[in-house]
DNA sequence: TTCGGAATTCTTTTT
DNA sequence: GAATTCCGAA
């Protein structure tokens, strides 16, 4: 153990070594403080503390793996192996399925991600009859949320006048009775929100000091990283677990705190000296990450704030580049330069892909960065955004699962009792929801009882909805004895989901059905992996709340060496040697819905030191003079961020004056060109962006073979893809730019084509997938 | 009841 | 540019 406290330095060590007692460590950017919650959980460990008392909160479930394999080097594995690590929805998660009887809820219980939420939301503003456009489900769902974070009950909000008239003054009066709806929903559903993974928690120790009672005694120690980013109702749960042995280890960064929009409470970690006896602070302030120019330039940023602790953070590594700084003319060419600077350094350096983040504001901008990657041929990874389990083949497939091990779960039932179609329409639904609210039961139960209810309800419309219950009960059947791969496999192929993806025949389709394939495999490998925990089953429930809390950070798909690519909240405790952090605008970072106060605003800026102390070696910040925004190319002002950073820390790259890239495609091409001899590819519906990724070999083909045939002797039948194309006449040119340029007589919205046409006897390939306009 | 097409609306960040 | 909603036809 002593050569482990050898690595650390004297502030490193100090927290360490306290064993007992509150204590808080202000750990400034790149100050080693994983390392510093590692040791000490082994420390503690080696002092002779069980780990089976030790629990410690992360802020990804990656981070917890991570932790706990390096406490395992330390200790030994089978120690390791009963610490309690995690988020703590996933961490208390597991403690509510253990006491769901006590607060009425099934120990299956479904947790509903954000679009289950929403959805129920939606319904429940449509069954009130109430006008959508004054309640609008999303915003009303993130009220509720939020009320939920600061422990507002359904009757603590009735008994609130100062939020009750808040919401009648914004034209929605209504607000405490959907609410009330909402969590009656979820209740009867047998499932819990994210927010509730936590309410219920509080509602747990509350309500049941002797529940309480145990689990102080067992989490003899806590701790929690990044403190800074708790709310007010993680805040309570800590508070009251530590209540007693008031072992409690907080590490975390003001500077660094960015979750306030969900309710994160910066004063949790100001206030931290107040809430216990004797609080021991530490910091951490020496920087080992980045160079000096990224660590004095973030300086001098979060300097500006005038909310925050008091902390010199420093380093004594080499001054390194200064930060490059560079305009572009749009986010194309923004990506371009990405793509071209990366590749460069890659040249120069001798680097590889993975030494490189892209870091933006919104996921919106992964696209133009995208793009121009995939034509650098450089591989990348996106984090965030449409993550697998949140694609459509597969969300469906979960529902089935869900419903399975909960057949309460109304947003599971109503997503798959029409899909794949067997002739269930929203009408029958409708009568159901509206029959399972009378008599106060579930959708399920209604189908059950059909015969009993009067429901008018044609006969055919029964046999389906009994059918596809007999389905569903077949399903629960086998998954008494079978194991989650088993049942899972069954669903995809009983149901019909397989069937109708491999009807559909289109590329996407193809690369839903290998979606859903990669589900299966995935809940194979996750079968086998949970059968060595010791107290793990390999369930389907298991296997649910795994999805349902999986960060996507948490899934390193054994990544080969790719570029990644993330929105600078998930970057949150990353480190790369470059990173580019595009996008630096006004109105965009900081975003134009968070310059209202000056908190938001401060909030932007520490996002921005967030972003920019990820950087080891060198960071680069770009920014456009006009970038499209929902579809129109708009005008862009460059951050105030980038003003503010001391002057000597940066290399302004000026592009030639007047000097662009040339456009794709010439915005008259059509006055050269014979309009009759536009081919178009046969359409194909649907959007996923991923479906065509034309693998290495295609790529080089493609670039090869830009023109298509060079002889006029032949016109190609099949393209690079094997796809036919079809003769298709382009009527009129419209607006040039992304998307709609051209109206394609036959081909509608949404549709995509590859058009090709004819010059001076060759033919090229004109555009790929333009998304085009019916006449 | 389903399907296809088009208009309408929307976007900050996430467990 | 994409998701959601809306509307008319089969």
């Amino acid at each position: 153990m002593e050569e482990y406290l050898a690595e650390l330095n004297d502030a490193q060590r100090a927290p360490v070594l306290q064993k007992e007692g509150p204590m808080i460590v202000i750990a400034g950017a790149g100050s080693g403080k994983t390392r510093v919650l590692t040791y000490r959980i082994a420390y503690l460990m080696y002092q002779g503390v069980d780990s089976f008392n030790i629990l410690s909160l992360t802020f990804t479930n990656k981070a917890a793996r991570e932790m706990k394999k390096r406490i395992a080097d330390i200790v030994g594995t089978s120690e390791a192996k009963n610490l309690w690590m995690g988020t703590f929805h996933s961490i208390f998660a597991k403690i509510l399925r253990f006491e769901a009887d006590k607060l009425g809820y099934p120990s299956n219980f479904t947790i509903y991600d954000t679009q289950d939420s929403q959805r129920l939301v939606a319904s429940i503003i449509k069954e009130m009859g109430l006008d959508k456009d004054i309640y609008k489900y999303k915003q009303v769902y993130s009220r509720i949320s939020s009320y939920k974070n600061s422990l507002i009950t359904v009757k603590a909000y009735f008994q609130n006048p100062e939020l009750v008239e808040a919401d009648a003054m914004a034209k929605r009066p209504r607000m405490g009775e959907i609410y009330q709806n909402y969590v009656e929903r979820c209740f009867k559903a047998g499932a819990m929100d994210f927010d509730d993974l936590l309410l219920k928690t509080n509602e747990l120790l509350n309500r049941y000091p002797d529940v309480l009672a145990k689990y102080q005694n067992r989490f003899r120690y806590i701790l929690v990283d990044e403190y800074q980013d708790t709310n007010h109702s993680q805040y309570l749960i800590v508070r009251a677990l530590s209540d007693k042995f008031q072992n409690i280890c907080v590490v975390g960064d003001d500077a660094q705190s960015i979750y306030a929009f969900r309710g994160a409470n910066i004063n949790n970690i100001l206030n931290f000296q107040r809430d216990y006896d004797n609080v021991q602070q530490y910091r951490l302030e020496q920087n080992y990450r980045s160079s000096r120019n990224i660590v004095e330039a973030a300086n001098s940023i979060i300097d500006k704030n005038k909310t925050k602790l008091d902390k010199v953070v420093w380093t004594a590594n080499e001054p390194g580049p200064k930060i490059i700084v560079n305009r572009l003319l749009t986010d194309g060419d923004e990506g371009r330069y990405v793509a071209s600077s990366i590749f460069e350094n890659q040249m120069q350096h001798q680097l590889s892909n993975g030494q490189f983040a892209v870091l933006y504001r919104t996921n919106a901008q992964s696209r133009a960065i995208e793009d121009a990657l995939r034509k650098r041929d450089i591989k990348y990874r996106i984090y965030g955004g449409l993550s697998f389990y949140q694609r459509k083949e597969i969300k469906d497939v979960l529902a089935y699962l869900r419903l399975v091990i909960n057949p309460k779960d109304e947003e599971a039932l109503k997503r798959v009792i029409n899909y794949p179609a067997r002739g269930i329409g929203a009408t029958t639904v409708d009568k159901l929801v509206v029959a399972a609210n009378h008599y106060d039961r579930t959708i399920f139960e209604v189908i059950q009882n059909l015969d009993r209810i009067n429901l008018k309800i044609n006969s055919g419309t029964k046999t389906r909805l009994e059918n596809f219950m007999n389905m569903i009960k077949s399903f629960q059947i086998t998954n008494e004895t079978a194991d989650a791969f088993t049942i899972a496999e069954m669903v995809a192929k009983k149901t019909g989901l397989l069937q109708e993806l491999k009807k559909d025949g289109t590329p996407e389709g193809i690369a839903r059905i290998e979606n859903i394939e990669e589900l299966l495999n995935g809940i194979r490998d996750f079968v086998e992996g949970q059968r060595e925990l010791a107290d793990a089953t390999g369930s389907l429930t298991e296997f649910l709340e795994d999805v349902a809390l999986a960060t996507d950070l948490d899934q390193d798909k054994g990544d080969d060496d790719r570029v990644a690519l993330m929105t600078i909240h998930l970057a949150k405790g990353l480190e790369f040697p470059y990173v580019y952090i595009v996008g630096m605008e006004e109105d965009l970072f900081p975003s134009g819905m968070s310059m209202n106060t000056r908190s938001e605003l401060e909030e932007e800026r520490r996002l921005f030191y967030v972003a920019l102390t990820r950087a080891e070696k060198q960071a680069y910040l770009t920014y456009t003079q006009s970038r499209y925004r929902w579809g129109k190319l708009v005008d862009a002002e460059p951050s105030r961020f980038i003003e503010e950073i001391d002057d000597q820390y940066i290399d302004y790259i000026t592009p030639v004056e007047g000097y662009r890239y040339k456009p794709l495609i010439d915005a008259d091409i059509f006055g050269e060109v014979d309009k009759s001899k536009l081919r178009l590819k046969k359409p194909v519906s649907g959007t996923p962006p991923l479906a065509h990724k034309p693998n290495e070999e295609q790529l080089r083909k493609l670039r090869k073979l830009k023109p298509i045939s060079n002889g006029a002797d032949e016109e190609p039948k099949t393209n690079l893809f094997n796809e036919e194309l079809i003769p298709g006449v382009a009527v009129e040119h419209m607006r040039f730019g992304r998307g709609k340029i051209l109206k394609i007589e036959g081909v509608g919205q949404d549709k995509k084509a590859e058009i090709h046409f004819e010059k001076g006897g060759i033919k090229k390939l004109l555009l790929r997938f333009a998304k085009l306009k019916v006449l």
